[in-house]
DNA sequence: GAATTAATCGAACGATCGTTTTATTAACCC
DNA sequence: GGGTTAATAAAACGATCGTTCGATTAATTC
C-alpha cells in the first residue's frame, strides 16, 4: 500500500479515505478492468453481423486490446488467487460472460454451416488460451507489430474452427500470406 | 516460510539448513519442475520419427503431463516473477528449450511438407498458449477425461497446423468424431 | 464567512515476514 | 563408544505488512 500510495504521490492512509481495505482496492481494479473489456467489445462488434466476420473481429479485438493494455489484463489474470471467495466469483462470472461472447459466435457459424467444430466448449477454451498466451511473450518492438500479430492470428483462428479463407473488405483485400520462416528463437 | 515448515511436519528454521533462503528454494522446485518436464517428453518422444505423430505425441505429452501436475505447473507459470533476474533467465531457458522441441517439430513437419504454416514462431506459441491454457479450467471431475481431452486437442492441432487428418496405428484406429455439441457454459 | 465535510498527513499499532542465533538431539564414523 | 557432524527445535531479530488514529488542511455549503 505504501508503494502504490508513493506511486500516486500520497500518503498510504489517505487511501483508506476510497477503499476500506487493500481487497476492496484490487477487486474494484480487476472489476473495472473486466467491465471496459466487454464493454469494449460490444461497441467493437456492434454490427458486424456475419460469424465469420465477427470471428475474426473478436480475435483482433481480443488481441490487440490485449497487447494495448498488458498491465490490466496481467494483474486480471493473475491476481485472481488474491481475491476472497465472494469478489473472485464476481470476476470469474464477468470473463464467463465475455468468453460466452465467443462462445456464441462459434455457435452461430456452427448453425450457419460456415465451421466445423467438434466441441464448442474446448474450441472456445483453446481459442481463449491461444490469443491470450501472446500476453506472455509479446513486445511492441518485436518483428512483428500488433495489427500483424492479429492478422496471422485470426487466419490460425478461422483455420481452427475449419472456416474457407475470409475475403475481406474489412481487411483491406490484403490477402497476406508472407513467409516468414525464422528459425532463430 | 512457518507455512510450508507446517506443512512438512517441522520448524521453519529447519529449511535453512537445506536452502540458503526462500528465493533459493523456490528457484529450485521450478527449475526440477523444468527438468522433469523436459526429460518426461524427451522420454516419451524417443522413438517416434514422423513430424506428424511426433507432433500429435507431443500435445497428448503437454496436456496430460500439465493435467497430472497442476500445481508444479501453477507454480512454474505464475512465480516466474517471484525469482530474481539471473534465476529467472534460468528458468525462462529451460522453458524456451522445451518450446523449441515444438518448434522443431513444426519445422520437420514444414521440410516433409506434411504441414502448412504461415509463421513458425507464432505458431509454436499458439500452440503453447491453447494446450497450457488448459490448466485454468481442466477439473479431473468434468464431463471429458485428461485423455478425450488431450485427443480433442490433437485433432484441433493437426488442424492447426494444416496436417491431413492422423491415420493412426497409436490411437488404436478410433478414428473418433464424437459430436458432443454441448451449450451450456 | 462561519460551519461542515472531505481529503490528507505523520505517526503509530499489532501482526506477520524471512532469517539468525543458540542450544539440543540424532546420526554417523573410525 | 567417544568425537564429529547433521538435523532439528525454540526463541528472538529487525523489517515490513495492512490498517488505524488523531490532527491538520482544503473544499464545499448555506
Amino acid at each position: 500500500m505504501r508503494q502504490l500510495a508513493d506511486e500516486v504521490g500520497v500518503q498510504s492512509a489517505a487511501f483508506y479515505h476510497y477503499y476500506p481495505n487493500k481487497q476492496q482496492l484490487l477487486f474494484s481494479l480487476m472489476r473495472a478492468h473486466m467491465v471496459r473489456l466487454i464493454d469494449a467489445w460490444e461497441e467493437t462488434s456492434s454490427g458486424v453481423e456475419d460469424p465469420v466476420e465477427r470471428f475474426a473481429a473478436f480475435i483482433r479485438f481480443h488481441i490487440t486490446y490485449h497487447a494495448d493494455r498488458r498491465d490490466d489484463v496481467h494483474i486480471g489474470n493473475m491476481e485472481l488467487r488474491s481475491l476472497n471467495a465472494d469478489n473472485r466469483a464476481v470476476i470469474v462470472a464477468l470473463r464467463g460472460r465475455y468468453e460466452n461472447s465467443l462462445r456464441e459466435i462459434l455457435d452461430d457459424g456452427l448453425d450457419a454451416r460456415k465451421f466445423v467444430i467438434d466441441d464448442i466448449a474446448l474450441m472456445t477454451r483453446a481459442i481463449i488460451g491461444m490469443t491470450t498466451g501472446i500476453n506472455l511473450w509479446f513486445r511492441s518492438d518485436d518483428r512483428l507489430t500488433v495489427t500483424e500479430v492479429a492478422e496471422k492470428y485470426v487466419q490460425m483462428g478461422l483455420r481452427l474452427v475449419g472456416a474457407k479463407k475470409i475475403e475481406t473488405a474489412t481487411t483491406g483485400g490484403r490477402n497476406v500470406s508472407v513467409r516468414t520462416k525464422v528459425r532463430s528463437f
